[in-house]
DNA sequence: CATACTCTGTTTATGCCATACACAGACGAG
DNA sequence: CTCGTCTGTGTATGGCATAAACAGAGTATG
């Protein structure tokens, strides 16, 4: 119910059709005062500064100089418009200068994609599913990324599913990064942590007992001692050993496939 | 904003505390007629049924015999219930026989963190934070994979990177599996493809266009072909696909650590 | 050029939601 | 017994998406 998605006469969603810049404006009526692109502009200027869920028809609205009601003029529903802010954030260079070597090469999308869903965090709360993937921006992603791998020796269905587990691992880590800077303010003091440590005992939890007195699990606020702060390297740090961890095993599937060939 | 998390006065996100079970009780009033327990048995039926947006406190209250407000004894917000829910609907095994390489043991691993994401995939709509990963099945679930990655030879913060890469593999894949099946109903017919056609061109993408018409960048309802479908198998191979990278992966590293001690 | 039809932006109204607040009664501590 | 605390409830508020009806703008057709 929550997911009507709103199919145009062709088959497709209408939101692919507006973005795709297919859609017949009405020739007869009064000229119209506002655009998709002003009100998709508009809407992402507040999901930017105040969150997605200050992304309000009347927030929006508001902040045209219109009435709530007049965006129905343009967008058939609030989903709609999400849809439509989720590929207008993804923006990204419709050209990208990729290095020699394909491992360079996905390291240098990936780059792109991470920039992209670092710019506008919000987009993560919106679902990335088939529709998400047909819209304009999400197609020249992906155009970007088999670019990439055009030296890659995998069959084809092979090289979208590299597309497809690269562009999730940095999906989730920037949400992870996000989730992490939204929840910090409201971080553990010490006293919280002694009172896990009450349950979390080394009976119970053996291999993770240790590392969390070390602090790797959970980022303390301080824990008395000076490093603390895993926020802002850590989450680096996992996204750089992911990466490094696909590439390693793309290299052996590569070598493996050329023995077999 | 949307986000108070309403920490208790050992400085605990109340919500942890709950789940801890440490959690004062009052004594002097009447006998409780709820508890936490039954509110959050009662709301994940309601989201396992009809999805988590169907969980309101109105619902949640009313398959309980109890008026909305009753709820608000026992949780201090929705966004408490939701926390609640969230790491009840992640209950694991609690002993896992893990089998005997790495490899294998953490291959289990993930599977029952897959399981239990496919069982309540809701879970996935909710923000995995800082907070989430205190919670008990979050704390256990960590406990396991450790154990899983005993006899991998690597450092122990690198371990926990590896929990981290493979549970958030396991999340995108069950989350893009969830995508796909909620708008597979409104499935692009064949005419819409066609639409699309005409603005994927082959000249602005000349990787993607191939593999788009074999078929294999969007699930279209069926294309006059046969095979179509892509939706249930895709997934289990992407699933497989990504794991089975960085498995290699962590062979690699291990391999060059052990020539490095 | 007049008329009819279409499309605009607005006003108003509906139903759902989380939740603040105040109350009557239940119950244990003193 | 009585006081203070806690329970479940009723009522009220403000925010939300969006349906419906309308007055006027503008274009196409006679």
């Amino acid at each position: 119910m929550q997911n009507m998605a709103e199919t145009t006469d062709t088959g497709l969603p209408r939101a692919v059709a507006i973005a795709w810049g297919m859609h017949e404006v009405p020739q007869r009526g009064p000229s119209r005062g506002l655009s998709h692109e002003r009100i998709v502009e508009a809407a992402i200027k507040i999901a930017d500064v105040e969150g997605l869920a200050a992304v309000t028809m009347q927030a929006v609205a508001r902040s045209l100089g219109f009435t709530t009601m007049s965006l129905y003029r343009y967008v058939s529903s609030k989903d709609e418009l999400l849809r439509l802010m989720q590929d207008a954030a993804l923006a990204g260079p419709e050209k990208l200068k990729l290095p020699g070597t394909w491992q360079e090469a996905l390291r240098a999308w990936a780059a792109t994609v991470r920039a992209a869903y670092r710019a506008h965090p919000w987009v993560l709360e919106l679902p990335r599913g088939q529709i998400a993937v047909l819209m304009p921006n999400s197609v020249r992603a992906a155009e970007l990324g088999l670019a990439a791998l055009q030296s890659l020796d995998l069959r084809d269905d092979e090289k979208i599913g590299v597309i497809l587990v690269v562009s999730q691992h940095v999906a989730s880590s920037v949400e992870l990064e996000q989730n992490l800077r939204e929840e910090g303010e409201v971080a553990i003091g010490a006293e919280g942590i002694d009172m896990l440590g009450e349950v979390i005992t080394a009976q119970r939890f053996p291999h993770l007992k240790p590392l969390m007195e070390a602090g790797y699990y959970v980022a303390s606020e301080d824990r008395g001692g000076s490093q603390g702060r895993a926020e802002p390297d850590s989450v680096d740090a996992e996204y750089d050993f992911g990466l490094d961890l696909i590439i390693s095993g793309l290299e052996v599937l590569e070598q493996r496939s050329a023995r077999t060939t």
